[in-house]
This record gives structure tokens, C-alpha cells and sequence, in this order.
DNA sequence: CCGAAATTCATACTAATGGGTGAACGATGC
DNA sequence: GCATCGTTCACCCATTAGTATGAATTTCGG
């Protein structure tokens, strides 16, 4: 983590010779002419104001950058772990498919491998019915067979 | 949002310190001020300066929350892409399971819905060599379906 | 060089899958 | 009410997948 880089501390030393030549300057004036503090002394705050500007700018660049490094981590962690534990179907995709309901159910009990079958067991009807979804959800998902649905499913975000 | 950290008005200090020894190196070599006027303009200087880093932590506040949430943004799309492209195949599963090079080419492909004929021509070999491939394969994988292969062989990081 | 493992291929049989067609029933919306 | 859609089920036929068994060939380490 930088907090200065070489640029920087090398930018902060001209500027510091140029505000002491100022100072000089001045003080060749404050001798010359009496009476002129006010002045000499608003020059000085009004120079250090800019200074502290700068200064300020620099401190808060490189204090956004390590922020930002900061988030980043974070999220990077947010996003592994939402990818991994909540997956979020494309409703929208599986509605332009027409995929209904039931096709979806059978599609995610396909993937986990059951048989038709088994699905038709796990969801009360016969494997005819069965049968009838598979072929409309492959119709729909322009494939002929499961392992085919089940890869191009997942690759759609449509289950998993 | 911090602006300063401890570190940061440790520097500030030592660098405050450092134009002290500054001004008064000059002071003695012009033999100008003295030294009143010389803790006077000094304090003029850093009260400014600071006036001036709380003025510009004031103008760019806003500012820096916006460019650090266009970052994070950013960031995500990184990440995500990351998390898809690079997969890498638990090799000690594939050993420990004692899966062979051809096997696992063999459920690769199946992976990718292919026909056990389409996987057949595309290794150049006969149908009954990949029909012996997967039968050995969905042993090893204590599986008895091509479906629940790839199930298994995915959550086990083999393939994808 | 020998044996184990990997790869190749074959035959035979059974199970599962996929395509096509038709139809019944309920809900939903115009 | 009627049309549409989703869900259910059936029958038939073809293809694909999976199991079992046996065997030839290659590769690789001891």
C-alpha cells in the first residue's frame, strides 16, 4: 500500500521551493514597504490553502484507490459465493423458450439423473406424461436428447 | 469515508517538520525574521493548510463515492468472467477414482450430448469400444446412467 | 521380458429413450 | 361459450443406451 509515490513527494518539494521563493519575495517587500503584514500574511493563507488542496487531493486519490482495492476483495468474495450457493434462473429465457412449469421440473430432475421413469414416479404420473413433456421441452429447447437439454439448460441458465 | 489515516498525519507532520527546518534554514541565512514572526506565519501556514484539505475533502466527496461504485461495477464483470473461464479438473479425484485419459475424453464429450455413435466418431474408434469405455467409467463413478455421470462427474469437479 | 492396465472390438440381449399421433380434461382469457 | 394452453395419458415404432462376456492388442513399469 503507497500512501506517496516518488512523483508525488517530488511534485510536493518543487511547490514547497516555489512558495518559500514566494515567501522570500515577500518579505523583500514587507521590508521595502512597511505596513503590508495584512497582505503578506493573506498571500501565506491563501498559498496554503492551495497547498492543502493539493495535498488533500493526493492523500484522498490514493485513499479511494486502496478503497476501492478494498470492495473489490470484497466482492470478489460476494460474487464466488453467489455463483456457488444462489443460482438465479433466466426467467426471462425460459419464458421466451415457453418452457412451462411442469417441462422445468422435469427438466431439473433430468439433470439429476433420474429416468423418466424415476420422474414420472417422484411426480405422481405416468411415464407416458412423462414422456410428452420431454419431447415439447426438447422441442422447445431445439434438442433431441437429454444429455443435449441438460448441457444446453445450464449453459442458459435455465437450471442448476 | 475516511480521509486520514494515522499514517497519513504522521507524513503530513514529518513533512511539516521538514519546512520548519526549511524556513528557518533560509531565516538564518537572510537574516530576515525573527523568530515570533516566524511561529506566527508557520501556524498561519499549517491552519491553511489544513483549511484546505478539510475545503477540498468538502468539494470531492461526492465525487469519490461515484467513481469507487463505477469501479465495483466493473470489478463484478471481472470476476464473473474469471470464475467461468478457468476450471480446473481435480486431478486426485480422476487418480483416486482411477479414471483413464480415454474415460474421461469419452465423458467429456457425453457431457456434451453427444450419442455414444457421435462420440465413437469423433475418437475414430467403433461403437462397442465406447459402450466398454462407459461401462467401465459409470463403474468407477458407482453410477449405472450417462445422465447421472455427468451429474456426478461435475459436482465432483472432473469435468465442466 | 513379463504381467498389469489400458484400449480396442465383437456379439447378444434387455432397458431406456425419442418421435409421432391422438385425445381427454381443466383453467384462463377474450 | 369458445379458443388456447398446460397437463395428463395411451399406443406404436425406431433408435439409443446399458449389461454381460470374451478376446486381441498396445503400453508401461518392474
Amino acid at each position: 500500500m503507497k500512501t506517496f509515490s516518488f512523483k508525488n513527494i517530488l511534485l510536493y518539494a518543487i511547490a514547497m521551493a516555489g512558495i518559500l521563493l514566494l515567501l522570500q519575495w515577500m518579505q523583500i517587500k514587507l521590508l521595502v514597504l512597511d505596513h503590508a503584514t495584512e497582505i503578506y500574511i493573506t498571500g501565506i493563507a491563501v498559498i496554503f490553502t492551495l497547498v492543502g488542496i493539493w495535498l488533500a487531493k493526493q492523500l484522498t486519490r490514493t485513499k479511494t484507490e486502496v478503497i476501492t482495492k478494498t470492495i473489490v476483495v470484497e466482492k470478489e468474495v460476494t460474487v464466488y459465493k453467489t455463483a456457488m450457493e444462489t443460482f438465479i434462473p433466466d426467467d426471462e429465457m425460459i419464458q421466451s423458450l415457453g418452457i412451462s412449469q411442469r417441462e422445468l421440473e422435469v427438466l431439473r430432475l433430468m439433470a439429476a439423473g433420474a429416468t423418466n421413469q424415476e420422474i414420472a414416479d417422484q411426480l405422481f404420473v405416468s411415464l407416458n406424461t412423462i414422456k410428452t413433456h420431454t419431447s415439447r421441452m426438447f422441442e422447445k429447447l431445439d434438442v433431441n436428447r437429454r444429455t443435449q437439454a441438460i448441457e444446453k439448460a445450464k449453459r442458459l441458465n435455465i437450471i442448476q
